[in-house]
RNA sequence: GUGUCCGUAGCUCAGCUGGAUAGAGCAACGGCCUUCUAAGCCGUGGGUCGGGGGUUCGAAUCCCUUCGGGCACACCA
């Protein structure tokens, strides 16, 4: 569906072509006074100048082109020269009644749809999620979801970090707890159990445990690389081990991420992108890419316009082991055999730039990906807590994930028993909600109130994680916007109680409140489109505040339950129907849904 | 040091492809529940958009400069 503001912005363009005017100064925006206009144009201020007249004139020749056009209900030119527009009902009627008809309510399709690839989760293997994960699932996730709404064939990847130098550093120290197990019995020849000696909680010690060490213990730094070497090469007892770390990590990741509502299509990791190594390496030395630099492997990513020092891509480690950039840049091969995607979006920290930088250029330089093949890092900011400060638990440790969700739900589920108690002393209602219920309830508000929270923050800047604010129900908050859906919810179910809709159409408003409401409902497409385009969820939620935030003072001063005009009320009917479906719409975008009562 | 991002109300954030009086929420204060969920609505107070300069008819927005802060700068990921 074309939209709305495009429609006007045609009509405009046409008046100024019409008055011998470059349709360059034909721009309509929403208007940044509502009070005097729903749409306006300055180009006649700007146009002012170069045809050497008063800018209202301008203003005043257009306007008299538009009178009686069928978008307008009022339109005039204001001093100094702004056009000034309100639509006229019956067209924003019109317009709202087709979104309705839509199943994406009037967005348009992805024109032709690419096939994209979306790297977000970054959970590594034996190191349970922490805070640190939260921003990567949610803002990739809804990303996901955005970019197929709109048609596109998406693939996401969690990219396990499963081949790294941890692995090393867990095989070594389970030898120094364990070394009468199998796998490191260098005369072992026999089969390798098939139960891992450890259980995740096990894993989740093992590693911090070992981590410490290496920064201490230099010798056994030295056997962990080795180990992560020998791993890397193939070695099967360690092999084995490994395989038994993947089980154990990802049945407890799926859990996890199950609980945030975030999944993914695929499951590969760093490792799966060993076997591309080869061809990686084979691209680079075609192309003569590939040299020698202090015993590693690298490639030159310098360019003449860069501002700052870019250092070459280490490729390969002195060792001959694989790194980061080795795995990332063997991935994107394996990814253009597998899906030739036209773009590719990575959910990492933003402090990690720097890398993507050199990998998207050595991709481009060697020719994994193609020319045209999009390579975008979408950097994330940091969480901190209330001080400002990184978000830390009160001890001052890494906060795990599951923790911080254990604690949003639960201040959300204090604030449903209060809310109950004061109720039942106001006599609003008799019936106590029961603990199971709140709890039920407290897990799908919880994860409105974290992930609306997150991203309603831009991605790109640090933000502060609030627990108290977001989950307070008051304010521009993710229960807030679902206590509005249920709101709605809930006149429906009355309605539809003891009667039965036929007739589906909404009519001119007659209210500004309903004005105004339409008026949110009709750039959906427009938002929907350019949040996606921008990779930019936090515009979503602007977008469904103001929505909730003007469904509520319609809802205010207009009685639809006992309104006495059949028709009207049908009609105010189906116009909080399409507001419900188009806030779910959104939240589901975001990655969370709503409960039928609150 | 070089580069980069940020600095908007007491707090948390929008707005940044230049437009009219810089917007929300929280917090504070005052109204509105026998009528669709008051988790709401209406109203009041609160700002040198870090400072300075420039471009422009017009700057929170673009350019320069300065102060303050975050982050990154090859064998961790």
């Amino acid at each position: 569906m074309k939209k709305l503001i495009e429609l006007i912005e045609d009509s405009v363009r046409q008046a100024f072509i019409a008055s011998e005017y470059d349709e360059k100064y034909a721009k309509v925006t929403i208007s940044n006074r509502p009070d005097l206009c729903e749409y306006q144009c300055n180009g006649a201020m700007a146009a002012a100048k170069v045809y050497h007249k008063a800018p209202i004139a301008i203003a005043g020749e257009i306007v008299e082109r538009l009178k009686g056009n069928k978008f307008f209900g009022e339109i005039e030119a204001v001093m100094p020269g702004f056009i000034n527009m309100k639509l006229s009902p019956d067209f924003l009627a019109d317009y709202v009644n087709q979104m309705k008809e839509d199943d994406k309510l009037g967005c348009n399709m992805a024109q032709p749809p690419k096939t994209i690839v979306l790297d977000y989760g970054g959970a590594n293997v034996a190191k349970p999620l922490h805070v640190g994960h939260l921003r990567s699932a949610i803002i990739g996730e809804s990303v996901k979801r955005m970019y197929r709404y709109l048609g596109n064939h998406v693939i996401s990847d969690v990219h396990l970090g499963d081949w790294g130098l941890q692995m090393g550093l867990i095989i070594t120290e389970l030898q120094v707890r364990q070394p009468e197990l199998v796998y490191f019995d260098e005369s072992y020849t026999g089969e390798y159990p098939k139960e891992a000696p450890f259980t995740i909680s096990e894993l989740e010690e093992i590693y911090p445990c070992a981590s410490a060490k290496s920064k201490e213990d230099s010798e056994f730094k030295e056997r962990a690389h080795e180990a992560t070497l020998r791993l890397q090469k193939g070695y099967p007892p360690y092999r084995a081990i490994w395989k038994h770390i993947l089980n154990v990590s990802i049945e407890d990741l799926k859990k996890n991420y199950d609980n945030l509502n975030v999944s993914f299509d695929l499951w590969k990791g760093e490792s799966d992108a060993e076997e591309y190594i080869p061809q990686m390496l084979y691209l680079m030395k075609e192309k003569g890419l590939l040299h020698e630099s202090q015993g590693a492997m690298v490639v030159d990513v310098k360019e003449d316009s860069d501002t700052k020092e870019i250092p070459p891509c280490i490729v390969q480690k002195s060792d001959g082991a694989a790194l980061y950039a080795t795995s990332d840049l063997a991935t994107l091969v394996q990814r253009q055999k597998d899906y030739q995607p036209d773009k590719v979006v990575y959910f990492t920290d933003k402090r990690q730039e720097m890398h993507f930088t050199q990998v998207f250029r050595v991709a481009k330089k060697a020719g994994i990906v193609g020319e045209q093949t999009e390579l975008i890092f979408n950097g994330f900011g940091t969480m901190n807590g209330k001080g400002g400060k990184p978000f830390k638990t009160r001890e001052g440790g890494v906060m795990r994930l599951e923790n911080l969700i254990a604690e949003v739900e639960n201040a959300v589920y204090e604030l449903i028993m209060k809310r109950n108690q004061e109720d039942i002393e106001k006599k609003k209602t008799m019936k106590p909600v029961s603990e199971e219920e709140a709890r039920k309830l407290a897990k799908v508000v919880g994860l409105a109130a974290i992930k609306y929270g997150d991203l309603s923050n831009q991605a790109s800047k640090d933000y502060i994680f609030d627990i108290d604010r977001f989950s307070s129900f008051d304010g521009n908050t993710g229960p807030y916007i679902l206590y509005n859906i249920v709101r709605i919810k809930s006149i429906l179910n009355r309605y539809q109680e003891n009667t039965v809709m036929e007739d589906t159409h909404i009519l001119p408003p007659v209210s500004d409140s309903e004005k105004a409401l339409m008026l949110v409902l009709a750039k959906y497409n427009d938002v929907l489109e350019s949040a996606v385009n921008e990779i930019a969820p936090h515009r979503i939620c602007a977008y469904i505040y103001e929505m909730s935030d003007t469904f509520n003072r319609f809802y205010q001063d207009t009685k639809i339950l006992s309104c006495e005009d059949g028709k009207r009320q049908l009609s105010y009917i189906n116009l909080i129907s399409l507001v419900k479906r188009a806030l779910e719409e959104c939240i589901e975008l975001l990655g969370f849904s709503a409960p039928d009562k609150m």
